[in-house]
DNA sequence: TGAAATGTTGGGGCG
DNA sequence: ACGCCCCAACATTTC
């Protein structure tokens, strides 16, 4: 007799239902992640990127850390899911599995082929903990979707209530007898020539790290949140995406934390400083929303008059912007902290975005599939709703005629250049003034400044203004 | 969670 | 002193 906690992207032991569950049964609990290559294979949907593998890495190691400290352990398994549970179960004798069900649709596939495999002899459990509310919860008056934010936000205000926080247990029933696990390195998570060491330098992975800096933003930065949040140069942000894809912290913890803080400073209610963060959050909650209702929408776009637009397929101009090789100072800068970190601030991911989608006319998978690759924070909902967002292609989203001039947007949101230096040193001395756009720096102050364009850094691989007016033009022709 | 084009206004230079 | 024009500054409209 024992039961199986099957961990998937909820890789903690506080605020988790289905460990909660399985540990109040009062039998041996079994905690395992499985890494099943018909999930992760070449041909599989949205299969992990390279650089959320390496998170995913250390999270499971940080994770079977915890376990061994409340007297249990996380086995790794790697194979079919739905085999491996089957093979765990009849093994251990377990009479039920509890997990925290997912929105992706190869995900929700899977769930559903365990629950055939497996529901005939064990109480198959599928939790929550993913989303503040479940997807079947919020419904405009009419009953369909929510496909605009500002309601569906109203609405999870309105409604929601977080409850209280659920804490880690002090200890996780073990079995007698542990089955055989895999080794994590036999995962394979980790790339052969090992790039991800500078890139998780920057980071702290786990359940701990991320509980911690959740702590420090809710009581810190948070209250300054909206004020901040759009100068990439400025530590105004969570830097929480990573973890919360992961799983390491809940939505609701997210939500919960917010709120201590705003009484801990002695507030009744959560102040408006305060409420620009859970807006984000609730951000995401609405691209879960929506991926669940629109499932085709990962490769396909939501909107019907985007069928057969004419997206350009120019792979070199899509390789020169992957690089950070535009010319342009706030896209390289972007791309290049992306490359570096496995992150990149928000206000330039949509600056990078509009280039691509817009100036240079690519198809927004394609920037989709880039940041896939390269995000920790990788997040299939997020990433859909994010592209077709900037492509204008999704609910809700930027109107056609909403082209970001990079010159301007760097100007205002980081007017003394301190981010595009940081990340591209090679224009560091540079007037601050010609700093946004050295391409229409005078020649001698390029020389000044050791600036060669088309050597030291590139000229701009396309007009602006001429690429804004092309891309208005397709996208006007195609509106319904 | 834009930007450019176009319209309006009012202060100041100047004949 | 007056009217005219220029244009910066701001507001509105359009893509």
């Amino acid at each position: 007799m024992s039961t199986l906690v099957w961990f998937r992207r909820d890789l903690r032991l506080a605020d988790h239902a289905p460990l909660r569950a399985a540990c109040a049964s009062g039998e041996p609990v079994l905690p395992v992640f499985i890494w099943d290559p018909e999930q992760e294979g070449a041909d599989a949907h949205w299969p992990t990127g390279a650089a959320s593998r390496v998170w995913l890495h250390h999270s499971l190691a940080s994770l079977g850390a915890a376990l061994a400290l409340r007297g249990s352990r996380l086995l790794l398994a790697c194979g079919p899911t739905a085999a491996v549970l089957d093979e765990l179960a009849r093994a251990t004798g377990a009479t039920s599995l509890h997990f925290n069900r997912r929105i992706e649709p190869a995900a929700r596939a899977l769930e559903a082929r365990v629950a055939a495999r497996l529901g005939e002899r064990l109480a198959v459990n599928a939790h929550g903990d993913g989303l503040l509310v479940p997807v079947t919860r919020l419904a405009t008056a009419s009953g369909e979707p929510y496909r605009v934010f500002t309601p569906f936000w109203r609405k999870l205000r309105e409604t929601f209530d977080p409850g209280r926080p659920l804490p880690a247990p002090s200890a996780v029933p073990a079995p007698a007898q542990w089955p055989a696990s895999v080794a994590l390195d036999v995962l394979g998570l980790l790339p052969r020539i090992r790039w991800d060491i500078p890139l998780t330098d920057a980071w702290r992975i786990g359940e701990d790290a991320a509980r911690a800096r959740l702590w420090d933003f809710a009581t810190g930065h948070a209250g300054h949140y909206d004020a901040r949040r759009d100068f990439p140069a400025v530590d105004g942000v969570s830097r929480l995406s990573p973890h919360l894809h992961f799983g390491e912290i809940s939505p609701r913890q997210a939500w919960l934390a917010v709120q201590s803080a705003a009484a801990a400073a002695g507030l009744m209610t959560v102040p408006e400083t305060m409420l620009g963060w859970l807006r984000q959050i609730a951000w995401r909650e609405f691209a879960c929303h929506l991926l669940h209702h629109y499932p085709q929408t990962a490769d396909a776009p939501l909107r019907d008059d985007f069928r057969d637009f004419p997206w350009c397929d120019d792979p070199q101009a899509v390789a020169r912007w992957q690089r950070g090789e535009t010319g342009f100072p706030i896209v390289d800068a972007g791309m290049r902290e992306l490359w570096q970190t496995g992150w990149m601030h928000n206000r330039v991911r949509m600056i990078v975005a509009s280039f691509l989608c817009k100036d240079i006319g690519a198809h927004w998978l394609e920037g989709a599939r880039w940041f896939w690759d390269t995000l920790f924070d990788a997040d299939l909902a997020n990433n859909t709703q994010g592209w077709q967002w900037t492509a204008g292609c999704g609910a809700d989203a930027a109107p056609y005629f909403r082209v970001f001039n990079p010159t301007l947007q760097s100007a205002k949101f980081d007017p003394d250049g301190v981010y595009l230096r940081r990340w591209l040193p090679e224009l560091a001395r540079l007037p601050t003034a010609d700093l946004h756009a050295p391409g229409q720096a005078a020649p001698l102050t390029l020389a000044g400044a050791g600036v060669k364009l088309g050597s030291t850094y590139p000229a701009p691989m396309l007009d602006h203004g001429a690429a804004r007016l092309a891309a208005l033009a397709r996208l006007k022709r195609a509106q319904a």
